[in-house]
DNA sequence: ATTATCTATAGATCTATAGATAATGC
DNA sequence: ATTATCTATAGATCTATAGATAATGC
């Protein structure tokens, strides 16, 4: 829509750029990182030439393509959680974003959780910002948790898994399961029970961009 | 030790396979995955034309070389809890000697990490047990979750976040955030806190064998 | 005599680049 | 004139097997 910035020419290299990312994002959705570049190519309508304009190698790719997927992820979880003020509650809007994610996005939700634990110790997307969320809540006496790390990782495991489930029981409703978990881990981390139940029953908001890699 | 089954033949043939996995499981540990078969059965010390006698693709190696990590968990999982009756106290040993198992066997601990979320939908090794042993534990009535599943998920998810965070950060102390999380969990499952931290300070076994892929 | 191993390699596949073509800038 | 793309391919790499050798069984 807005002009990206750039010339032309800048635009036209970021394209193919994009349709490399994406197609690297195809594969690894499916678990299939052992394609040759030229399938890569191919499904991303490019010549086999213009991928070493781009990047050095296939895993150079890969990385990138992951990068891309966590920080759209994180550029939603950023939009959904804008304006909210108690960390445990912007803590809470995330996980929960993150547990629909998988159902509506499932490509994006595969690229995130094929790379498995990466996302837990990756600068991008979720971890960040629930480090972030828990340290805060912590100090402002929101979580009474003893130990940020210890915590994340409890949120984070919860976070992969949940996604990992939601894929394999494509009968269980996803909401449901994602804010139970939710309502546990805040109770876990010392939120009064009643309180965990009334924040992770908030309505969510409607998401409107970023999350798509076939936007 | 004691003499395996069948023929002298057979028992060179089951050395072959198991160095054919054990390779495997050093490359996977690694991060390797995309080595050529030349290079593991050089690894092996072994003739290229022995690999198609035990797996017709690297794939199938490396998911008997996974198996074989979380079989040789599983049995150690299964002597540490040998003779407890109380299925939250087997589920707390499982899990504290789970979060042990990284540093003491890097290589085993390794494998199934990098193997991700597989270890949550696997038939091997953790997964499993802690199934069984969280159903056991509601429908006794010491734990008071509602959804054995979703308490499976923060348990799993948990077991392998902490797995990764013991690797990347080894300044911290693996026995004590190991059983710090267990008595979380043991207390989010609905564990009296007292009893759940008494549970999670018993002295854990030593373990004989099964555990080095390096025996 | 049978079975598993090893060595050596044909043929398939993939990577990385050279050189040609097309698009944009000025 | 410059930059990015495309096509085509040399050379590297890998897979899968054929055929030879070694170990075990009887």
């Amino acid at each position: 829509m807005a002009a990206i910035a750039g010339s032309r020419l800048d635009r036209r290299k970021a394209r193919t750029r994009a349709a490399l990312i994406h197609a690297a994002q195809t594969f690894i959705a499916e678990g299939k990182t052992n394609v040759a570049i030229l399938d890569i190519t191919q499904t991303a309508d490019v010549g086999m030439g213009s991928f070493y304009n781009h990047f050095s190698s296939k895993d150079e790719l890969f990385q990138a393509a992951v990068e891309d997927a966590l920080d759209r992820h994180g550029a939603a979880l950023d939009e959904v959680t804008h304006g909210i003020d108690d960390p445990a509650d912007v803590f809470a809007h995330s996980f929960r974003l993150t547990g629909r994610l998988h159902r509506r996005h499932p490509q994006l939700s595969k690229v995130i959780l094929n790379n498995g634990l990466g996302l837990a110790t990756s600068e991008h997307g979720l971890a960040p910002r629930a480090r972030r969320d828990i340290q805060s809540a912590i100090q402002a006496g929101r979580f009474t948790a003893g130990d940020a790390e210890l915590a994340f990782v409890i949120a984070a495991g919860a976070a992969l898994c949940l996604g990992q489930l939601l894929h394999t029981r494509p009968d269980r409703d996803d909401a449901e399961a994602t804010d139970q978990i939710a309502e546990d881990l805040l109770r876990a981390f010392g939120v009064p029970a009643d309180e965990a139940r009334q924040i992770c029953r908030r309505p969510l908001p409607e998401l409107r961009c970023h999350l798509s890699s076939d936007r």
